[in-house]
DNA sequence: TACTTGTTGTTTGCATACAAATGACAAATT
DNA sequence: AATTTGTCATTTGTATGCAAACAACAAGTA
């Protein structure tokens, strides 16, 4: 069962304002990069260990990178704003993933790093995340999934 | 000023555990996609007029398109979840841009459809929306934006 | 020393985004 | 008619994500 019932408009070929208009939703960029985001990350729940997320392994795998970073830092290093790192740092804290120790050379600063129960699990979940991309490119061809790479860093 | 102090970690070449694991977070699809996305975002809030989210533009094309829409249906045609779909709806009901009916035929549905002010600012926002688009994509050539929405329809 | 600039971290408010549970209703089946 | 199945809409809980404002502090400049 399709479940849609019709609304008297069903836009079959050139009929309608919208197509005349040559905007298309469906073409535009934000529009197709918020759906791959979608799926990326509905795999990325599926198959990752702990129901860590995908900001939250990220964090993780830049901790294990870096040894030891501050917290802005390593929201800059991961791509996230202050509030957003924060949370994120929060949540990895309280689950023992993670610990702060303040920074003696600048007292502003906490400095992030892998408790050893953190450290075990970026190790397990990095053959997971592999696969987790693997997965989500898997409808392409490898000269296709290195396109896709240089184009969407690009534009990011 | 760069503000980044020494971490005693340069992972500067070949010489950290990390990067001799073959996983680099700068290389998944997954972080790739969230920075490009986060690049779209703010571009479209710094552009679009009246404030309006990118999500919110998408349902309000999508409502413009169809003509009146149930408001799970209107999520599916827009990629929202139902309950991601009833939050930007009723924002936009609030600011007078969409307004909602009950479907006489089936007593559990909202209708909904633009009110005057949402019409015209549909009109108004086209041009902005392709403008986005635009200014999203200015770092590649032609063929390299067919190219890249080609590859993200096919993982979205 | 005093001032200025910039960074670090925190908090609030708003807006996605999804999972899961719930209640109401429609349509098809028995 | 009663049951089943599926859809519609809502609500709750959790997690990003950004803007803006704030206080504390570091470092360079006047």
């Amino acid at each position: 069962m399709d479940g849609s019932k019709p609304t008297g408009n069903q836009n079959k070929r050139g009929g309608t304002k919208a197509s005349l208009e040559g905007y298309r939703l469906e073409d535009q960029v934000g529009f197709v990069i918020r759906k791959a985001s979608q799926r990326h990350t509905a795999i990325f729940m599926k198959q990752m260990i702990e129901q860590l997320t995908p900001t939250q392994w990220a964090a993780l795998v830049k901790i294990a990178e870096l040894g030891s970073v501050s917290q802005n830092q390593l929201g800059r290093d991961t791509a996230m704003d202050v509030a957003t790192i924060k949370g994120v740092v929060d949540r990895l804290i309280k689950r023992d993933f993670v610990t702060t120790n303040s920074d003696p050379s600048d007292s502003r600063r906490n400095l992030i790093g892998l408790t050893p129960r953190g450290a075990e699990f970026v190790k397990a979940g990095r053959p997971i995340a592999a696969s987790i991309t693997g997965e989500t490119l898997k409808g392409l061809s490898a000269a296709e999934q290195h396109t896709l790479l240089e184009l969407l860093r690009k534009i990011a």
